[in-house]
DNA sequence: AACTTGTACAACCGCATCCAC
DNA sequence: TGTGGATGCGGTTGTACAAGT
């Protein structure tokens, strides 16, 4: 007998949360604290369940993330670490602050996936993508994951353009594949960059990436701090306060007016996050 | 202007994992 | 050690909007 689904209660909402719901979660939060998230949409006056609060929080009203498309920096982080730790979203995104795995997932989708794709690097295997690729073990050995195996549909996917266009290799990681209009044509060591903690680039991707990955894997917690530990401060404001502080900020540019003033009033009375 | 197609992303679902009992 | 509840994670779907016809 499986355990009864969370949002299967009666009277629970579903889909798109309202401007309403989100002053009421964040309120609450911001309030208390994360705590136990089953016990979050009672307490806090909503018709939802535990798991759509968690999730909402942490992919859209968390006050510490960035909104927006991806810098190249952060797509070469993304890409790198995608060819090591494959689709473990929230691995990577530990590497991203400001980033949710959701986020970095869907972005990877949408287009990181197509951009690789058309430089002739398969996504899932980041290595080029032959003209026709031999059902075959890897050469050097390398253990392909379950993860990593090519769903059909993608195959499907890959097949017409790398017949058509005699996508090579010069074993070099050089690679000639396709016609690219849009896509500036890379060299691979361009994309896949070395992990020995020198890599080229902004500051911020070679101290997240590569410099984390290699000391052992551990990720780097430390920007997560303001959210798991509440200034005092931030436990006396209301979101009044925060919506009156909201005119005194001006960097922050973010679509939805409510969170646009719930994170410039955050940043603005917890100096260590700006 | 109306319709179709493509894109982006928020949200849901189901399984895995952790942890207390 | 086994069980069940809570939470986390990754895959997938739904929907709004933009671009194209």
């Amino acid at each position: 007998m499986g355990r009864q689904p969370c949002c299967d209660k009666v009277g629970l909402k579903k889909g798109p949360w309202t401007a309403e719901e989100d002053q009421r979660l964040v309120s609450f939060l911001l309030s208390n604290g994360q705590c136990c998230w089953r016990a979050v949409p009672k307490l806090a006056g909503l018709l939802r369940c535990g798991k759509s609060c968690r999730l909402r929080w942490t992919n859209y009203l968390r006050p510490d993330l960035k909104r927006g498309l991806l810098s190249e920096a952060e797509e070469k982080t993304v890409i790198d670490l995608h060819e090591q730790l494959g689709n473990r979203w929230s691995k990577i995104a530990s590497h991203l602050p400001g980033r949710t795995d959701n986020e970095i997932k869907n972005n990877w989708n949408t287009h990181i996936k197509k951009k690789l794709r058309k430089m002739g690097i398969d996504p899932v295997t980041h290595k080029p993508i032959h003209p026709a690729p031999p059902r075959q073990a890897p050469a050097n050995g390398a253990v392909v994951s379950p993860e990593q195996k090519v769903p059909k549909e993608e195959v499907e996917e890959i097949k017409p353009a790398a017949v058509g266009s005699a996508a090579t290799s010069d074993g070099g990681g050089h690679v000639d594949v396709f016609c690219t209009d849009e896509v500036p044509m890379l060299h691979l060591d361009d994309i896949i960059f070395p992990c020995d903690g020198t890599t080229a680039g902004s500051p911020e991707s070679s101290s997240s990436s590569a410099a984390s990955v290699s000391s052992g894997g551990g990720i780097d917690e430390e920007w997560l701090l303001p959210i798991m530990e509440w200034p005092e401060s931030m436990y006396l404001i209301g979101l009044e306060d925060m919506v009156v502080a909201a005119p005194t900020a001006t960097s922050w540019e973010f679509e939805d007016p409510f969170n646009t003033y719930q994170r410039i009033a955050l940043f603005d009375h917890h100096e260590t996050w700006a």
